[in-house]
DNA sequence: CTTACGGCCTGGGTGC
DNA sequence: TGCACCCAGGCCGTAA
């Protein structure tokens, strides 16, 4: 489940292989991921790539075609659950559920697999900005501490809903989100407003420190996750509560447990991070 | 407008 | 060996 961290691991892989090279060819399996595959065959073959940039769990590969009048579009893929991007050999072997091969103009492969295919992949071009894109939210990266805490402070919605929206900050899926609440000794369901100052300036490190780190260690691989070359992450090692129902809370010794929180599955200390009163509702 | 929730997509893993 | 069922993330429709 590729999230910010692991986004950005394979970015970093794929930005230093892909700039400057060129598509020479383009083979397709199953198509139903892709929005227009037809446009992909016929638009991509001799294509440079110019940079390849991440936004939230957003890759982009910019792309120039030459034909004539200089034309710049991008390539957009999301990985949705367990999308892989990986640059290899033409002769090494196809792994199953590879539906994507750009023949790259030195002799290497950008293959896009995918068991799932709960993924995405299409071609925007310069000015068409679409919805997807424009409507996200900020990185959480970049945003300064102020403006996280306004953001949460203005919205009455459970801070692991608000952490997992995309338009409220890009780039958080429901690893990084329950492993920074843990980390900020914040309950999921509390509601964003009713945070304390306190508590949003300790959610706001923590969302850093989490991403950041998990970024050092090139991503949580958990089921299907490898970076651009293939090769696992090892932030899965320092998670302290996902996937960690019934075991042993790292800072208390509570049992951790586990809920459901904006649809999600969601692991949580007991004690470490207290549930919210109930508030009686208005009839 | 905001929030919550259910359903949908797919197929590997699990449990009987 | 089979097979029904669960679940994952994003998105969309609906209802309050």
């Amino acid at each position: 489940m590729p999230e910010l961290p692991e986004v950005e691991t394979i970015a970093r892989g794929l930005r230093a292989v892909l700039p400057g090279r060129r598509i020479v060819g383009v083979r397709l399996g199953k198509t139903d991921f892709i929005d227009d595959p037809a446009e992909i065959e016929r638009r991509l073959p001799g294509a440079k790539i110019r940079a390849v940039r991440r936004h939230g769990k957003y890759l982009l590969l910019d792309l120039e075609s030459t034909n004539g009048n200089h034309h710049a579009s991008s390539l957009l893929i999301h990985l949705g659950m367990t999308g892989r991007l990986t640059t290899s050999d033409p002769a090494e072997p196809v792994p199953a559920h590879t539906h994507v091969f750009f023949a790259l103009d030195n002799g290497r492969e950008l293959r896009y697999t995918d068991v799932r295919r709960f993924g995405r992949m299409g071609l925007l071009d310069e000015a068409s900005h679409e919805k997807s894109l424009d409507s996200l939210g900020l990185d959480p990266l970049e945003i300064s501490e102020d403006e996280f805490t306004a953001l949460m402070k203005a919205r009455r919605a459970r801070i692991k809903a608000l952490l997992l929206d995309q338009h409220v900050l890009r780039g958080i899926g429901n690893i990084y989100a329950d492993e920074s609440l843990w980390r900020a000794r914040i309950h999921p369901m509390r509601l964003g407003a009713r945070l304390s100052l306190e508590e949003l300036r300790r959610l706001y490190r923590a969302v850093r420190d989490v991403l950041n780190d998990a970024i050092r260690l090139r991503g949580s691989s958990i089921a299907d996750y490898v970076d651009s070359e293939g090769n696992l992450g090892g932030f899965q090692r320092r998670h302290r509560v996902y996937q960690r129902f019934g075991k042993k809370c790292f800072r208390c010794g509570a049992a951790i447990e586990r809920t459901i929180v904006a649809g999600r599955t969601s692991h949580f200390c007991p004690r470490c991070q207290p549930a919210p009163r109930l508030r009686r509702k208005r009839h």
